[in-house]
DNA sequence: ACATAATAGTTACTTTTGTCACCTTTCCTA
DNA sequence: TAGGAAAGGTGACAAAAGTAACTATTATGT
């Protein structure tokens, strides 16, 4: 199918990660194409080691599954494209350049999948306006759940001054404690 | 361009988001075609309110503008596509028809550019082996932001309770109070 | 039949949090 | 130049949160 095009060849093939791994340490590759469910290493597994160990080398997730979990998984990893088995040739190939210019190609139906829960997440973002810096300050160090004594010594002031400060964001956010503090914190991207 | 294919037909045309809206009422269309910088009404504006009246008509957004923000509104609206008006005739084609049977077409490198964005909060995941059931629902309500007294009123059991198991998850996670515990809880996608 | 794990409870105690009232300094603006 | 907002502070107090030491019931697996 690959070297259909005129442009491409395949220098390499192997039966399951580990193998890809050891052919990777032997030559340099453009682009790899890796399945998911294969003995020995599975491709997710191939794809980190992969990536952290020959960044330049672009990955390729070829599969029949559009599985939530492995999709996420890949691209969590950094890979260049999750092209589904059952796409026509033009599609990979498609997939393949665009890979090596710097695209992520994702099957429109996995995408279609995948997309609302990562932008689950991805929901309300405004700060808040009415804090002021040191309160932000303080609202950030609650995120990342730091105790008033911690919060008082990382910003060199009194244990009462954090309390003071965070009474006075409970009141502006109306909240009731310093937990929902943390999970506005984090779910307005403040840490 | 799409016309070209002869499966497909253009039923109206306007030149800005306000006039859209208009045709809309009108008639039904199978996909509506957006661009985003519009005169009266812009493109995002636009697909908000012909998504939310007429869930079933799919919309793309067919822009010259890869800009972070506007793909992550689009796709937050629930657009069905983000191509890119540097892409062939082909690449239009193939999204509308992908749009028409529940796709999400991507353009690659808007793909690229935007997936690092969503990914940022999507890390670690496994919720935690170690936790039993009733441990995990307590970490759930931890993490929404309930009092002890909340906790034992939801699940109907006494607040001593509550105290102790949220003491034993305390130890199994190795964490020291309630609010690194709602961070727990969101980090690892509980809540 | 016995041990274990999960669930639920009580009491007593310590520590943290959060509130309130009130004070000082600095800096900026009407 | 008076008033406000932001920043920092103190001390006292109430309310949660968290710990420790036990107890009891119900499954489940060996």
């Amino acid at each position: 199918m690959i070297e259909s095009d005129e442009e491409m060849k395949v220098t390499g093939e192997a039966n399951h990660g580990k193998e890809a791994i050891l052919l990777c340490e032997k030559q340099s590759f453009d682009i790899v194409i890796l399945d998911i469910r294969m003995p020995v290493m599975d491709g997710i597994e191939a794809a980190k080691v992969i990536h952290s160990r020959w960044p330049n080398t672009k990955i390729l997730i070829l599969t029949t599954f559009d599985d939530n979990q492995y999709v996420l998984e890949s691209l969590k990893i950094g890979v260049s494209g999750y092209v589904l088995k059952t796409g026509d040739t033009e599609s990979l190939l498609r997939s393949i350049r665009s890979a090596l210019t710097g695209g992520l190609s994702i099957e429109d139906h996995v995408a279609a999948k995948v997309m609302p829960i990562l932008l689950k997440q991805e929901e309300n973002k405004q700060p808040d306006p009415t804090l002021t810096p040191r309160e932000r300050d303080i609202l950030k160090c609650i995120g990342e759940g730091l105790s008033n004594g911690e919060i008082a010594e990382r910003l060199a002031i009194s244990i009462g001054t954090v309390k003071n400060n965070t009474s006075q964001i409970l009141n502006k956010l109306e909240l009731r404690d310093r937990t929902q503090l943390a999970i506005y914190a984090i779910r307005h991207n403040l840490v």
